[in-house]
DNA sequence: GCCTCATGTAACTAATGATGTTATATGATG
DNA sequence: CATCATATAACATCATTAGTTACATGAGGC
C-alpha cells in the first residue's frame, strides 16, 4: 500500500519556513518540494485552521509561522492534518457476527492500539523547535565537512 | 486509506479450519467469509508455501492445517503473507538530497521503526493455539449466556 | 477412460484514497 | 485597476486491495 506522506511533507515545509524571514509563497514551497502549489495549500489548510500558520493574499503575501515552535509537537501537526490513519492493516470487519472473527479482531485490535499509541506518543515528544535545531546541526556538520570544497549546496 | 485486511482474513480462516476435522474447501471458506473462493486461495497460497497448511485437489480435497498451532505465531502468518507494510504513513522520499527533509525523515523513521517493532513483537507473542483457545472460551461463554434461549447461533 | 470436483493462476474489473492539474473566484497591494 | 497570491472545486492519475471470470491442472470415483 502506498504510504501517506502528508505529515512528512508538511514538516518539510514548516522547517523551510522556519529558516526564512518573511512569508513564503506556495509557489516557492512547491518548487522546493517538486510538486504543485495547490498541493501545498491543501496541506497547509489544516495548519492554518489550527492557528499554526497564517496565510496572506496579494503582493508580499504567502505563508508565515505564527506559533511557538517549542510548544508545537509533531503530533499536533498530525492532528491538524486530520489524524489520517496510521496503520496500513486492519480488521476485515468491525463488530462481526461471527465469534471466531470477533476473537481475531480482539487480539489484533489490541496490538493495533498499542502500536498506534506508541507512534502517537513518540510524535508527541518531538517539538518543531527540536526538529529545527536538528536541521541547524546538520547544516553545520555539512559546512564543516565541506569547508574548502567547491560547490557546497544550499538546502533546497 | 483503506486498510489491508489480509492478516485478519487469513486468521479467521485458520481458526475455522482448527475447529474442523477433515479438509475445508475454498468454497466453504468463501461462504463463511462472504467472499470469493479465489480470494481464499490467494490468501492461502503463502501459508502453503511456508508449510502451515496443505492443499489437495479433487474429491475430498481442500485445505488442511499441517502445523503445530502452539508454535506458530501471528507474526509467522504475517510473514507468510509477504510482510505487507504495517504503517499507512511514511516519508515523502527516501534518501533526499535536501538536508531539511533528511532531518524530517530521520526523526519520523525512528518513530516508525519503533511502532512497527512493537506491533511485530506483539504479533510474535500470540500463537494460533492461544487464539483458538480464546475462540473456545467465547463459544463456551455464549453457550452459558444463551442456555435455555431459543435460536442459539453457531459460528459462521 | 472419463466425469466431476477442487485447487492454481492469469487477467480483468471495481473501489478507494493520495497526489497532481486545471480553472475560477476572492482578496490584498501598489 | 492590474497584478499577485491564496481558496477551492473539479477532474485526472496512480497504486493497491478486493472481487470476478475463465481456463488449466490434477485427483478420485465410477
Amino acid at each position: 500500500m502506498r504510504r501517506d506522506s502528508r505529515l512528512s511533507g508538511v514538516l518539510h515545509i514548516l522547517l523551510h519556513m522556519a529558516r526564512q524571514d518573511g512569508p513564503t509563497t506556495s509557489e516557492e514551497m512547491a518548487k522546493a518540494m517538486d510538486t504543485n502549489p495547490v498541493v501545498i495549500r491543501r496541506l497547509m489548510a489544516g495548519l492554518r485552521d489550527h492557528g499554526y500558520v497564517r496565510s496572506e493574499r496579494g503582493h508580499g503575501g504567502g505563508w508565515t509561522l505564527v506559533c511557538d515552535l517549542s510548544t508545537v509537537t509533531l503530533r499536533d501537526i498530525y492532528t491538524a492534518l486530520g489524524c489520517p490513519s496510521l496503520l496500513a492493516i486492519g480488521n476485515r470487519t468491525e463488530a462481526p457476527g461471527c465469534l471466531v472473527e470477533a476473537a481475531v479482531n480482539s487480539v489484533l485490535d489490541e496490538s493495533f492500539r498499542d502500536a498506534e499509541s506508541l507512534l502517537l506518543s513518540r510524535l508527541g515528544e518531538v517539538t518543531l523547535a527540536m526538529l529545527s535545531a536538528d536541521v541547524r546541526r546538520r547544516l553545520a556538520a555539512r559546512g564543516r565537512s565541506r569547508r574548502g570544497e567547491k560547490g557546497t549546496r544550499r538546502p533546497t
